[in-house]
DNA sequence: TTGAAAGCGCTAACAT
DNA sequence: ATGTTAGCGCTTTCAA
């Protein structure tokens, strides 16, 4: 069943079904009429590898992410897999390592697979000209944006939260519940990604209030597990410091760190407190309830797809989308007497 | 760069440089040695479109995972796509809610992007040879098998646990801890799928211990989320009833459980114990840690594109694989006084 | 063992 | 507004 049989089935040259699959607007109402009837008839469905071969674009969307176990992106991962469908485009999805190099990832899968743009999930802040040359189709990046890069802002699109701004906003409602030795976990605070920025607005929050910022307060796990984030604050709880509270990076890590502080003897929130960012379902059913930053992932993903189609199809340019967090309380907060 | 550039490079005709593309075993070898250099010095990159158009068949292999907010799906798609890419083939992944007809879209799928096989994550296990007739490529279920269908073992592939005897196990560990009241929280017990197996083999258990099947016990949700298994318990608390031991279904649902049990004033483990199904991560930090059973996710989701690919290329026949789970003993079980 | 050439199904000039 | 036709890059007969 190919467009030509389609073409004899009612009686028009093959150009004309062409022209009303790709909605060429040059076909009579009612040829067009027929035409529709007769690919709806013959049960016609088009030939991609053709389409791609002739006109040398495949319909794939690369969605590289990044960190593997993440459940944050996992949830992003479905929503723009959704949405890119919707929009009549094939996803290609790489899940590749923290290590890994993103860049690269999707330099390859443009290559092989002819994408048409890239969405990033998770990655560096810190992309420069030099290493983009590879990347020669459109990209919005997803959870982050180029913080520490010298990427023009018409160069890429993203859409992020503000993580520094958010990291501080954490700290002060910590604060502002009477917490004064504040504690912090995340995997590594020069990352050049998430963890330097939301360490940067710890700290930033400490120095406004006056706090100061205590080295031994800090878990740097190095890893973005679960296991380390345990032993880490593990670590920390046994060298008996005096914190009343703690932020950690993310949800995730928060589980594990929670864990850590009641298997130390640290009780979640009579002896500490705990605040972290992402929002995730399952942490409104831990014990104690998670309070926590939510970000607003399904819309994160729909704008990240939108604003890569519009960019595809022509009809949009290169944006900067800058997304709230909303606290979410719940149990792992006390006020401090 | 196309395939007669690299013809042009080294002196040959572009049929021997498809031969050396394609593993033809009638080229010489000094000939062949030349081709792939030039083939490596031109960065030759084949297109794929081409390939396919002149074949008819892609490098796609399809994944429908049903139950978006399954994370133990979601590993196992982390796992998948890896091993499909490292084969070299394009995973394309469609993810559908419980409630669709997986079927239905693999079909779609496969008309698509042509697929070359499809592996289902999560899925019914009453296809009928019916339905299956839309589906033509080749199939493997991952974490499920065709018990209630009527699908030749030669039909299609699968990788899975015995549920019902898993869920048998778990409920005898109860026992075997002096439970005799043991409740029970699952989706729903006549999906044709995981839950109806899972809650046949509690209630198996039961009897063959001589206790009864208490339908005021059961919770059942209706969906997969964490919100309904939550409330559900809730009111499995609220009514009074005199169990010491849950059995959950996923471990997912286990945590929402854990937290109804909680709030209505029945502490995980002393006044009750849990048990639940799949070994998450994330469940060896909840507090407590969650006693459960542990399925070899990753092994079930290589061995599921291994046979998937052997069909492909003929180098394997249909088979139908048992895994075993391994208990991971947590802190949410205690011995009944 | 190698090369020449016919298409795979489609799009997009170009012609009418 | 519609038709004719030349390829897109590749595989695969077929002939040498």
């Amino acid at each position: 069943m190919t467009i030509k049989d389609v073409a004899a089935h009612c009686g028009v040259s093959v150009s004309t079904v062409s022209r009303v699959l790709n909605n060429h607007p040059d076909v009579r109402s009612d040829v067009r009429e027929r035409v529709l009837r007769a690919i709806r008839e013959c049960g016609y469905v088009p030939n991609n590898s053709a389409r791609a071969l002739v006109t040398s674009r495949s319909t794939a969307i690369g969605v590289v992410s990044r960190g593997v176990d993440n459940s944050f992106l996992s949830s992003l991962i479905r929503v723009v897999s959704r949405q890119i469908h919707q929009r009549g485009y094939t996803m290609v999805l790489h899940q590749i390592a923290t290590q890994a190099d993103e860049i690269q990832a999707a330099a390859v899968l443009q290559r092989e697979k002819k994408l048409l743009g890239v969405i990033f999930l998770g990655g560096r802040f810190n992309y420069t000209d030099e290493e983009l040359r590879q990347l020669t189709v459109p990209f919005v990046c997803c959870t982050y944006t180029n913080t520490f890069g010298n990427l023009a802002k018409d160069a890429y699109s993203s859409v992020s939260i503000q993580d520094e701004r958010e990291a501080h906003k954490a700290v002060d409602y910590l604060i502002g519940h009477g917490h004064r030795r504040i504690a912090v976990l995340l995997d590594d605070p020069a990352d050049n990604s998430i963890g330097q920025l939301r360490f940067q607005g710890y700290r930033q929050a400490l120095e406004e209030h006056g706090l100061p910022y205590d080295p031994a307060l800090a878990v740097f796990t190095g890893s973005y597990d679960l296991r380390s984030a345990y032993e880490g604050v593990c670590a920390l709880a046994e060298r008996g410091g005096d914190f009343t509270a703690l932020l950690a990076i993310s949800d995730s890590l928060a589980i594990a760190a929670i864990k850590a502080l009641n298997d130390r003897g640290r009780r979640v929130p009579q002896d500490c407190s705990v605040v972290a960012i992402d929002g995730l379902d399952i942490t409104n059913y831990t014990v104690p309830t998670l309070t926590t930053l939510c970000q607003p992932a399904e819309e994160m993903a729909c704008q990240s797809v939108q604003m890569l189609t519009d960019i595809i199809e022509g009809t949009g340019s290169h944006r900067h989308l800058l997304m709230e967090t909303v606290l979410r309380p719940g149990g792992s907060v006390a006020r401090l007497a």
